[in-house]
DNA sequence: CGGAAGATCCACT
DNA sequence: GTGGATCTTCCGA
């Protein structure tokens, strides 16, 4: 548990988002609310690659006061809310000016798990995934809002450390999840999970 | 200032 | 598999 919660260094989040991407897959997302301890086990990833990418909030260098924390150096926390109503959370990854980010669309509860059902308005038996399987879920359950936007990863009530170790065999890739609109982009497999693993939002990939 | 779209989720069929 | 909820953000006029 002690090397586990070793927050990861900036130099960890200074690359390019696709192998950032790969690389929090097995990560733990620590969460403090209060005096409580959350964690979270991060299961799937997509990868935004800037100002390059049709699906980015970056793409052809656009500016909005939203994205703006999105042009930061790595590593801090790029928080959105979309259709008004749910929270996707991010890491800001490469150098300032960039916009590379890498969204946290899944994980697995490791610790607090009851605290984090209680966020999800859930109670009793619940189906895998219902907790952590999806950015907006996720952010639910870890109280994550518009508050931690532009917060560091590396210290404070959000943070992401070292986790568990994950061998290439177990990652799948495949095209990212609600970007129809993003043309050429559309197929392009930035989108990273455990295999298997049963927390994994929808659609699945193998 | 108005309209449209959106890195989602849930319930229902 | 499909459609509705829901409202902030953004862009064009």
């Amino acid at each position: 548990m002690i090397h586990q919660l070793q927050p990861l260094r900036q130099s960890f989040y200074r690359r390019g988002a696709k192998v950032v991407a790969e690389d929090l897959l097995g990560k733990w997302i620590l969460r403090r609310v209060g005096t409580d301890d959350l964690v979270m086990r991060i299961v799937e990833t997509e990868a935004y690659l800037g100002t390059s990418d049709r699906a980015s909030h970056a793409w052809n260098g656009r500016r909005t006061e939203r994205t703006s924390t999105l042009y930061r150096s790595g590593a801090c926390a790029y928080v959105y809310l979309v259709y008004g109503l749910h929270h996707c959370l991010n890491a800001v990854t490469g150098s300032q000016g960039e916009g590379e980010a890498v969204l946290i669309r899944a994980g697995e509860p490791v610790s607090g798990e009851k605290l984090m059902m209680a966020n999800r308005n859930l109670e009793g038996e619940v189906l895998s995934g219902a907790i952590g399987g999806g950015p907006g879920k996720l952010c639910q359950a870890l109280a994550i809002d518009r508050s931690s936007d532009g917060t560091s990863l590396l210290e404070g009530n959000l943070v992401i450390t070292a986790g568990d170790p994950v061998s290439a065999g177990q990652i799948a890739t495949g095209p990212r999840v609600g970007i129809d609109y993003a043309q050429e982009a559309v197929d392009w497999p930035l989108r990273f999970a455990l295999r298997g693993n049963p927390h994994v939002s929808r659609p699945r990939i193998v």
